[in-house]
DNA sequence: CTGTTAGCGCTTTCAT
DNA sequence: ATGAAAGCGCTAACAG
């Protein structure tokens, strides 16, 4: 095994001048600098992590709490992470939740025992109020617009973005608009049902709890929620639906049904997936890379804002 | 920081009696044994893993090679292998290649430099030969049914399973078979093809290249499909699709040009993944997270079988 | 600019 | 059954 030692003697210098060399730190003569590389080269030489690790006190993991891996929206958000992460020599710790606590309080833990630098939260079900009490032990990054200034966060305004798709609709004569989500209870869920509400208030609406579909996660969850509207006394003319996923099995499920869509039934998609052009399902584009790419940013504490807003932009296609 | 000397010196222990604790291994003395946990709990100690890491050279790093992260299929494999790294407290390390070469060497390097313990190689680009040159460095596990005795492997017989699909949808009247594809050259693809020029050959077919469909990897490419096949003399009755996902964009793409499932085409599609539940399409089942999962034992070198076959299953539905 | 030195925290012989 | 001690390979404070 050849180690930084072995350079030294190899370049006749120090072993700290080899670590000098090899981290690129400024005060070395040129010709040591070229005894370095030269040893470092014949040897075919790689620094031992595990020594840089233990040595730093750091692991150069980082921590990734999604509740399911399989989900394009948190793939992208992975894929963000992941970019970056890579070019800084980090790798990833991936805990996939299922909206459990416990798998939560689990990451939370790693980071309190040190086994991983920082931790990103892309969605939580755990309250505020715990997350906070690890906040010591490294950083935590969140993917909502949360009040609590001593955590990075970066996100969406869900609010905004609703109202705006929600006034589109409006604005081509929907009246009983309804809405799709994964679940009810997460943080930007709320921000949803929040600007749900008071889009209806204000539009002299009348909010019908059974226009609000729960557990849409994937495309194949698109079929009972069209069986459920089908079987309605008073069906949504028009559906926002939180994943183009499942606004694409909807749409699919709608032709099954002999539902005409936009005419039965008008779809406003979310995150402008491929699925979504290939469809031509009108949808809400969020830069789901860029915002992983920026958690990153914010989990190393690189000089980034600490709360980071990415705008979102209607695109219009053939479902509204 | 509690470290293991603080831990020693609390249980009225040599530091190396700790460690045999917390290791568990046998010869420690019920009292001391206790003192040990005792100070442990107390303290909410943890060890170290870097230093663990540096100590025992090894990174506890298990390099997993894909092609494409958002992919089902691989997610599956995936699932399956983090599930055991999970339990056996290893972490992934996730190299996305999009089918690169180089990203594939740089994982081979990886393992050459002991940055990773093992890796795992999903779906390969890179001649064989070149992976054999890396095998010194560590294990690697291959998921094709390969020859090189050196490398471990689980997979599927895709020349059995393509068969077996042939022969079902020859059985129900079909002469004019065509597949899709994600690429034509990995190795499980080259033992598809076989098949199915054997398959053809035996039952006096014509070989078509045209019947044969590239780049189908998601959802969106089944349009794709459906355009070539309207315009085609000669279009296929019948199509294997080596994707659920693929399957059903290729469905939904009939509906809108207005060919009828299984009358004008029929479709088999493979993995059995939830969509095609839904889509009620026939598909061949095989276990992703079962030969995940298979395949970390072999890349920890567990006292497992070095070629595990797993076995696939036709899932009769509405699409043949 | 460069070398010496003292760790980082754990594992693992080797004695006893 | 237990402890002493020697590393694992690197980094960083310090001295010069």
């Amino acid at each position: 095994m050849t180690n930084i030692r072995k350079i030294a003697e190899m370049a006749q210098v120090s072993a700290s001048t080899v670590s000098r060399v090899l981290n690129g730190y400024a005060y070395v003569s040129k010709e040591k600098e070229e005894a370095v590389w030269n040893a470092v080269n014949e040897t075919n030489y790689r620094k031992n992590i595990n020594a840089v690790h233990l040595s730093k006190g750091k692991t150069f993991l980082i921590g990734v709490v999604i509740p399911f891996t399989n989900h394009p929206y948190f793939g992208q958000l992975v894929e963000g992470i992941s970019d970056l992460a890579i070019e800084h020599q980090y790798n990833l710790v991936l805990f996939q939740t299922n909206y459990h606590e416990k798998k939560e309080i689990e990451a939370l833990n790693m980071l309190k025992h040190k086994q991983i630098d920082a931790l990103i939260i892309c969605s939580r079900t755990s309250p505020l109020k715990t997350i906070k009490e690890y906040l010591d032990y490294g950083q935590i990054v969140l993917c909502e617009d949360t009040k609590e200034d001593a955590v990075s966060s970066t996100f969406v305004d869900h609010y905004q973005a609703f109202t705006m798709a929600l006034t589109h609709l409006h604005k081509k004569g929907h009246t009983q608009i309804g809405y799709c989500i994964g679940r009810r209870s997460g943080a930007n869920s709320q921000n949803r049902e929040l600007a749900y509400k008071d889009f209806i208030q204000r539009t002299n609406g009348r909010f019908q709890e059974n226009h609000i579909f729960e557990d849409c996660l994937y495309f194949e969850d698109g079929e009972h929620v069209v069986n459920q509207i089908t079987q309605m006394t008073n069906p949504p003319t028009a559906l926002l639906v939180t994943s183009d996923q499942v606004a694409a099995g909807i749409l699919v499920s709608c032709e099954n049904s002999h539902l005409s869509v936009p005419d039965d039934l008008a779809l406003i998609g979310f995150d402008n997936q491929p699925i979504s052009k290939m469809m031509k399902i009108t949808t809400i584009e969020m830069n789901l890379v860029e915002i992983g790419r920026n958690l990153f940013l914010q989990a190393m504490e690189e000089q980034v804002e600490m709360k980071k807003e990415i705008a979102v932009q209607l695109i219009e296609r053939e479902t509204v």
